[in-house]
DNA sequence: TTGACGATTGAACAACCGTTCATTTATAAT
DNA sequence: ATTATAAATGAACGGTTGTTCAATCGTCAA
């Protein structure tokens, strides 16, 4: 039951345990992919630019409005979202025009807010 | 229905939509929790521990073994966790085994991950 | 074509973050 | 008490991130 294993230097390590949670755990990628999703909607900026676009389609200029901020700041991020494929847009005119790319992103904020009344 | 909003030096703005969408916005400690909550979410390392620890209770060591990780790197992140409400903790003897503070969290990790693969 | 305006972009800067290293704490055994 | 081991902590470091500022691009009107 007492066994060394690489970079720890621990004696007591589980060694069943860990082997059956390292078996468990997910690809490289699909961790790397699930922590950038998260990163990405880890910003306050980001998160109200995400609870806007809910409400309703909104040119840039809208959203600097909505939230007292300058246009390149909001365009910034708006950049961040767009590479995220988190939001779309559609040009008219002068006017850039942002919304939500998948509704499903925004169900799973919702599900977090919940989470965190509860407590 | 053209008129100066605050910073944003645009004509266009949609004032209606704006007002309607601003009423919308949620608190600002709303919006931080919130954020707060996906930045903790937001890192490979934590996600790989919350990933293991939905498998089986695990001592700090087990945790390092599982993720190849040194102690002090492994502690410093479950410290996070813990102060996030994340993961739980009880001594016994020399060793300190973590789990899950709320399998509701996890629940939204898989949500995600359910999102991103179908993409 | 020129000028005006909405939007984007790149550089720069300060603030933040994750790991490493060294040290310290907590517990158990001798 | 002393020693050993699991875990936690603080300082320091390099890398990342969000905003600002200045410059540029895209579209429309004159």
């Amino acid at each position: 039951m007492a066994e060394k294993i690489d970079i720890c230097d621990c004696d007591i390590v589980h060694v069943e345990t860990v082997e059956k949670v390292k078996k468990a755990m997910p690809e490289e990628s699909e961790v790397n992919e699930l922590s950038m999703f998260f990163k990405i909607l880890g910003d306050p900026t980001r998160i109200r630019i995400m609870w806007a676009l809910d409400q309703a389609e909104l040119c840039v200029c809208d959203v600097c409005a909505t939230l007292g901020m300058t246009k390149s700041a909001v365009s910034h991020q708006l950049a961040i979202l767009r590479r995220a494929k988190l939001v779309k847009f559609r040009r008219d005119g002068k006017n850039v025009y942002y919304s939500l790319d998948d509704q499903h992103v925004n169900d799973i904020i919702e599900i977090a807010a919940i989470h965190l009344k509860h407590n």
